[in-house]
DNA sequence: CAGTAGAGTGAACGGTGTAAACCGTAAACG
DNA sequence: CGTTTACGGTTTACACCGTTCACTCTACTG
């Protein structure tokens, strides 16, 4: 069998995929036992040494990197996962089970949580903003609110209104994402898009870092009230009642 | 001079104090320019060898506890500062000026923001509790919106109307703080404090950790909009304008 | 004055990320 | 086919980390 033209992978470059996919899930092993995430215990995890892992990744900022990367994608599939339960013509629906998932997901990985979603940028840039900018959550929530919008149609705040500032960062974003298929006139999208993610981050981490009362988390209830407030923005309304119970049973309870 | 009763501290005391305020000291010379905090960097800067601070520390978790502890109740200070800015008779403008001042602080000082509001809580409980409870901040802030209260008097949630969950975090609370002074039809306020507060450290973390769109972190932009989402909550819709203006002022915009 | 408690030191242990030198083997090339 | 290259891996080593222990010296106490 000579040369198969184009194998679309060498042996070797199999192998060494099927090695990334190892580094990652003896990574998140770890991080299910200890908040910690050290270089050495991965490579020994694998039965490797911690010197034979910089074959793949440049240094141990960079492993966090790829593990918070495929952290964030899996999750994002549970977040999806929960959306489905929920037929496509219930976008409201959908945002609310999705959120909902990601709130649980969070409190029950707190550490993969940490990594992905609360692990500072920092100087490192260039490459991190790389990562960050193409984020499968955030494709996945501005997709999920993108659906509200044609679905019920609330106000987009227009360009014109917006902060100069906020302008800027719409059209021409540093999150490039889908983000580029909005017409002109939608683009405000983005910014509700922001607001609300602003708001649920601000709950989860605090929930997650346990900076809250402990039966205000066991409860959900933060949560909830953060969801109701936001509700009339995506011209949900009418919708809280049905949203809540969507959210209620969610949180098993 | 024979065995002064009680001069409030001996010698030895006063020593060990004042080396108390010197490991701060330290330390937080040390955060102003790396994120990381380490007894051994601790200990060089102040002349001494790492074992030496296990004299006044149990451990390094218990050095960072007692950082993070002096760091906010210094940076309350900035805050109140800030709101002495605005005579007592505003009290909106206080509350508003506090904030934004915390928004500013935080981003001059992401490393110390981090350490002291920023650091997961996770099993350490019995003690860390103890210490996140008496945070100065928090009292600085339900302080000002119980002012806001007295002066504008919105409508504070009934206990009956809110979640069991949360009537009982709100009777019984963990976070004693200076709410053990307020009176049954005013415990309502504490859950006012915890939404407001919840969206700010939202926004605030985000900037912090440059999960944003840097024009939009630099222009506050976001930081401004969550106030002024959240200003009719605390009987301010009308003031916005003027509450607006306060706080461009203090971003120097 | 004797005794003791406290502050501080040095050495050491196990842990971390990272760099360098080295080695076998599998792929690539003439 | 044989030769060469390059890759995946190990060893060793370094500097740093938190922590423990045994020890010294000094200042306060009875």
């Amino acid at each position: 069998m000579p040369h198969p033209v184009d194998p679309v992978l060498t042996r070797r470059e199999r192998q060494r995929e099927t090695t990334y996919v190892d580094i990652v899930a003896a990574s998140r092993e770890l991080l299910a036992e200890s908040p910690e995430l050290s270089l050495r215990a991965v490579a020994a995890k694998m039965g490797m040494t911690a010197p034979a892992l910089y074959r793949y990744v440049a240094s141990y900022q960079e492993l966090v990197d790829l593990v918070a990367y495929e952290v964030d994608k899996a999750a994002t599939v549970t977040f999806l996962a929960a959306a489905d339960a929920l037929g496509p013509d219930d976008a409201a629906g959908r945002l609310v089970a999705a959120t909902t998932e990601f709130r649980q997901w969070a409190l029950s990985h707190p550490h993969e949580f940490a990594i992905a979603f609360a692990n500072p940028v920092a100087e490192a840039a260039c490459t991190r903003r790389e990562l960050i900018t193409q984020a499968s959550s955030g494709h996945l929530l501005t997709s999920l609110i993108h659906d509200v919008w044609r679905q019920v149609g609330f106000a987009i705040p227009a360009l014109d209104d917006l902060p100069p500032a906020v302008r800027e960062a719409l059209e021409d974003p540093l999150i490039p994402a889908d983000v580029e298929q909005l017409t002109r006139d939608q683009r405000g999208l983005v910014w509700v898009y922001m607001q609300g993610w602003t708001q649920l981050y601000g709950v989860v981490v605090l929930e997650v870092m346990g900076h809250m009362d402990p039966r205000v988390i066991e409860s959900g209830e933060m949560f909830i009230d953060v969801v109701r407030r936001f509700a009339p923005t995506v011209g949900l309304t009418d919708e809280v009642p049905r949203l809540e119970r969507i959210m209620r049973e969610r949180l098993g309870r």
